[in-house]
DNA sequence: TAGGTTGAGTAACTTTTGTTACAGAGTCCC
DNA sequence: GGGACTCTGTAACAAAAGTTACTCAACCTA
């Protein structure tokens, strides 16, 4: 039994990236849910994925002939078909790397964050992630967490983390100063202060950071490998890069430390983290 | 939907090794033809798999039976279940190698990004990524940009950088009922609606984007690949993959790709976009 | 060796699935 | 603002698939 896939194309998911754009608003949406399924999505019944896609069993079947396919039981052998041949490593249906960019934008960014990824962590040194984890699964230290302009976003999801595994976890505003000079106030030895601060460096942050430090917090640095001023008053720091093509800089690499860091702190809370976990998700619902 | 497999087996692979033996000849030849070409054998038809078995259709529907299925198709969606399970994400196959972290949490989690960053990629649509960009760049649209728990640091951090390239840009709070609300009043064929939306999925969420699709507005959607059901209404969608081996899903990736979009969009604005950013930088210091 | 029991295949049946025809809704263009 | 066109869902239809009843063959037991 051959199975041809239609036009000449290597596997079925191929033939879907380079057809997406003739296709109808409705059939578009069998191809996405087919995509984010792939294949299993296509290996039930055309009722099935009509569902799964938000569409009537039709517009599936309108799908799969304008691939194409004299049917759905057509399209499903090849889909079968291209199972057999690739199955046990999924990752080999992905795309060759093909030269150096010239190739639009989503390749190059992807190759970008790939080696800013590995310089990142090569370059992040495992005593300074271990105490940083320890100090933030310290039960008996208050954390507070701040950033600047961009890098307040990945604070904040580091806030929203922690505080689901912990108590005491709180965010301090980038730019209220009122909360800022309340936390000095409040801060001492059983403070922790996590501070990302990517170039360009404000003095805004280290002014806070020498503040929290003078008044005894244990500062966490989350910065560039240019290293901010606060470096000298912290005692951890956790470089990331942040080299980018685009005119901004990358916080890719700094939220994937940061939940690099998230995942130690779960993993050595243990069960009374994953305990605290599950309670609060109860709240929610 | 859940798929059971019987006799609290975690695999239809094991069920067949442990169920062997109590089969009749003719059955045999059909848990071995299955566990040669495993599971594309099992994934067509009756006929099929009786030919390839070299014996009858009722011979293979007496097997699944034997093995504790009511029929052929609940044993053919078990198959499939599994499949999602194996295939759908090949990170899950890493935390379960050697225990706990044999490497250190440090390795582990930067492979699992990388993986998790080539699959995402891999797994983008380029002429979606196009259609977000244009939709972005076009003067004459508002955005709207909002997301849920987590995912609105990574709409935060689009709000920050779109707002230096263009004029229109407005963060939508998560839990602000009222910020909502006006949102979709003030919504028109003219705003763009930027949605994070990943597992797991809530109403809020849903209820807005379809409230803002109703009065016209063009939804993009980023998701992860089980698909929001906002996919239903929305006009563009990204998916990323949020695998992770910590019990937080992973936002590394919709991060990246939030990333190559600002790219994308400073890219296409050009001089134009260079210049507002200058002015506004410059009215920073 | 004869009778009983177990297992397998043929064929008919029933259900499910894929397909097609049709009509209404939305959209674009003039 | 009207008309043509495209698109999508409902509903009826046809095809196929899975299931079951029945029969024959093989094997074991008495």
């Amino acid at each position: 039994m051959v199975s041809e896939i239609p036009g000449g194309h290597a596997s079925v998911r191929k033939l879907l990236m380079s057809t997406l754009d003739d296709l109808s608003n409705g059939e578009r949406k069998v191809a996405r849910a087919l995509m984010a399924q792939y294949p299993t999505a296509g290996l039930t019944t055309v009722v099935d994925l009509a569902e799964i896609s938000g569409v009537s069993p039709p517009t599936v079947v309108r799908f799969v002939t304008r691939l194409g396919f004299t049917g759905f039981p057509a399209f499903q052998r090849a889909l079968v078909h291209e199972l057999n041949g690739e199955l046990g490593s999924p990752l080999k249906q992905y795309p060759e790397k093909g030269g150096p960019s010239a190739l639009g934008i989503l390749p190059e960014t992807h190759q970008a964050f790939a080696e800013m990824l590995l310089a990142s962590y090569s370059e992040l040194p495992e005593s300074e992630f271990k105490k940083a984890v320890k100090l933030l699964c310290d039960p008996a230290r208050d954390i507070r967490v701040t950033g600047g302009r961009f890098s307040r976003s990945v604070a904040d999801y580091l806030v929203a983390h922690l505080r689901l595994l912990r108590s005491g976890v709180h965010g301090v505003g980038a730019d209220d100063e009122i909360d800022r000079r309340t936390t000095v106030a409040d801060a001492g030895p059983g403070t922790v202060l996590v501070i990302y601060d990517y170039r360009r460096y404000t003095d805004q942050n280290l002014v806070f950071a020498e503040r929290m430090a003078a008044r005894g917090a244990v500062v966490c640095l989350m910065t560039d490998n240019w290293l901010s001023p606060i470096a000298k008053v912290a005692k951890v720091v956790l470089p990331a890069r942040v080299d980018s093509a685009s005119p901004f800089d990358s916080l890719v690499a700094s939220m994937a430390v940061t939940e690099s860091i998230v995942a130690g702190v779960a993993e050595r809370l243990g069960t009374a983290g994953i305990a605290r976990l599950e309670l609060v998700e109860e709240a929610v619902e």
